[in-house]
DNA sequence: CGACTGACGCCGA
DNA sequence: CTCGGCGCCAGTC
């Protein structure tokens, strides 16, 4: 089960899980990937994705809805316009968390996040 | 070896 | 809303 992997593995598992037209912070994807107060490793293994096995890094935000990178810079630019490709809109450099942040489902959890399992 | 640095986050002032 | 301060910790210098 996903307890076998490493927590890099976790973390861009857990990644693509979420929805197009949502996005989740990176606080939220270290919880979930069972690595609660990691939210800076989750940004640290954004930097070291598999070429082989992409993941949609632009729908990872702070947890107050903002943009990652520096306004304007190039990579920020990219996610913006990734975003607002699926739909999620962009205003003042952030985004309505209240509105677009990804909540998983009761199966999700069982079954895709299934870290820390004791008993099969 | 210690100091500094992040694609972070929460809390209190 | 902004600022510190602290927690977090692998990588870099």
């Amino acid at each position: 089960m996903m307890t076998d992997f490493t927590p890099a593995e976790r973390i861009w598992h857990t990644i693509r899980l979420i929805p197009e037209g949502k996005v989740a912070a990176y606080g939220q994807i270290a919880d979930l990937a069972g690595l609660p107060g990691r939210a800076r490793l989750v940004g640290r293994c954004l930097k070291f994705v598999p070429p082989e096995h992409p993941v949609p890094w632009f729908r990872v935000l702070r947890s107050n809805g903002q943009i990652a990178f520096p306004a304007a810079s190039e990579y920020a630019n990219e996610q913006i316009a990734k975003l607002q490709d699926e739909g999620v809109i962009v205003k003042h450099h952030r985004v309505a968390m209240k509105q677009y942040q990804w909540q998983p489902d009761l199966p999700t959890l069982l079954y895709q996040l299934d870290f820390n399992m004791s008993i099969g």
